[in-house]
DNA sequence: TGCTATAGTATCATTTTGTATACCGTTAAC
DNA sequence: GTTAACGGTATACAAAATGATACTATAGCA
């Protein structure tokens, strides 16, 4: 970062403009699975079909991909047993714990306030 | 939610599954947009164009759709000003006040760690 | 008279994300 | 011999999110 030069080939191009953290922090855990896979991973490792039936409803091909972009990230590390059938456990890298806090807030916050989303989009239905 | 009947017509169809309440709060919050949006009005409120301009990139439609489901969601309020030209502010609710620790957090981890992300993207590069 | 500013909307194109389905290799159980 | 289990990959397609561009109204200013 030191030459304020803008990298390029990352994932997300967007990060390279020195935008805003916040911006940076939901590239790493947003989209539609990846918050809920690091919840189910913030207790303890897990095989691959075991997040698939966490989160229900995800297709095989999503799992992996979000999966791969965790690894990429430094955030899970996949370890492959060279066994028959494959096993292969995903686990929260020590980096993949700094999100810990964030993860365990967001739960909280949902838990408290959804039902409170909800009925409020309830208002602004057909308006 | 007590007839355990599954709610339509809401935003997005995949918070009436009972679903993770990550999942949940990444549906308020996430995209590419909404956290910076709420990061910058977490201060003071802002003026449309304001907002245009802290969030270097968005365009004028990006930023209204945005703005309008934070509305519906309840996060922001919209005040308008009949004056010409035109006047609106975007301020958080007392509801929306409730997402300030997790945008401040994500916001600490961004500036800790997305630097160590990036690093970490370049070494998967062409593999 | 023409220009600027504000907060949008309308239309269309593109990119990203997600789904469906079929397929693979190997072993063990039936 | 067939089937199931596991952790994927390949291909095609559909849907959703995002982007680009042009357009609107009105007042004030030069």
């Amino acid at each position: 970062m030191s030459t304020g030069k803008v990298q390029e080939n990352t994932i997300n191009p967007f990060l390279n403009q020195y935008s805003c953290p916040v911006a940076g922090t939901l590239d790493v855990i947003g989209g539609k699975w990846k918050g809920v896979i690091l919840f189910h991973l913030l207790e303890d490792k897990k095989r691959f079909n075991e997040l698939k039936r966490l989160n229900s409803g995800i297709t095989q091909r999503m799992l992996t991909l979000q999966l791969r972009e965790l690894e990429a990230d430094g955030i899970i590390h996949r370890e492959v047993y060279p066994v028959i059938p494959p096993k292969v456990e995903y686990s929260l890298t020590d980096f993949g714990q700094s999100l810990k806090p964030i993860v365990l807030l967001m739960r909280e916050w949902g838990e408290e306030y959804m039902e409170t989303v909800l009925t409020q989009r309830q208002k602004n239905v057909g308006e």
